[in-house]
DNA sequence: GTTTATGCAAACAATTTGCAGAAGA
DNA sequence: TCTTCTGCAAATTGTTTGCATAAAC
């Protein structure tokens, strides 16, 4: 592990999030390396919706230390871990957001910025049993995206690629 | 237009959907090909999901007289003229379904096997609503999707590409 | 030491596009 | 004729992978 590594993050609910992604790779025979540490760090630090490219954008400060390719090995990993949601939001690329300690929420999408905001509709779960009860399916999940346009609120922008 | 395209289809309700096509095209200056007719009533004839390249498998006996770019530029035509729904399931290619005749619906999809099944839940329109004034947006519309298993019904094989 | 990771560049796969010849209006 | 289409092959784009070297354990 190299010594930029050991700028470790001092806020609570980060090192929390850290241990478990540790937790993670201990269990799962996988080593504890300075990118992974690295990107988790920096994903667990963000609070919106990313993409592989805006997390490399906020990573340009350390190009040196971590590839692309790493970086989309990493996010499966997070993924497979839990640790991070993946989202279609009807561009080809994919958004991911962190998972812990969010409740589980759905999406409306502005596609005239792209603006991403969550909701939460209790009645959607129950509603999401009764379908699969009826149509014979266990359940693993569900998606809703509501497309729509925010309306030109502040910062209502046109929908660039990969922000 | 070459010979094998005045195979027209009798089926009342292809009929019909051939003529929304048709207008469509007139009203936008695009021109009644041959290629385009021959796609149109083949997709108006499946009545399931289907992509470009389960489409492209439809028409193998016409290889000769459709190419691959021409299927996606009908495709995107069709799309645009709401006779055609696009979605994404998970996979990294895009699945469609014709839309004329069939009443809103979202689906349910099997993740071991791909199986796709429609389901009418009527009170999403109004919780879309709801949400849609609660976080300031006009509505375009939504895509819920529920994954889950359908545990083996007969057909269920492991879900593979482009079914 | 042994194993797993990384960076690089090449590979992938679905989709899109430029262009010259073909077909529709 | 004049315009739009098509087929082809090449380009594109986000993502993945093989492989030699490097780091973790």
């Amino acid at each position: 592990m190299n010594k930029k590594a050991d700028k470790i993050n001092h806020n609570p609910e980060i090192v929390k999030e850290m241990e478990i992604f540790n937790e993670f790779l201990k269990k799962k025979d996988l080593k504890i390396t300075s990118q992974r540490m690295l990107v988790a760090e920096t994903i667990f630090s963000i609070h919106q919706h990313f993409t592989a490219d805006s997390l490399l954008e906020l990573l340009k400060d350390h190009r040196d230390e971590i590839s692309k390719a790493t970086i989309y090995r990493i996010l499966s990993i997070m993924v497979e871990a839990k640790l991070l949601a993946e989202h279609d939001f009807g561009k080809d690329f994919k958004y991911y957001e962190h998972i812990i300690g969010h409740e589980h929420h759905d999406h409306i999408i502005c596609t005239d910025c792209g603006r991403i905001v969550e909701f939460v509709v209790p009645e959607i779960e129950e509603m999401q049993q009764r379908v699969a009860q009826e149509k014979g399916f266990s359940i693993q999940g569900h998606r809703l995206n509501i497309y729509g346009s925010c309306q030109k609120k502040p910062g209502c922008e046109f929908w660039t690629k990969k922000s």
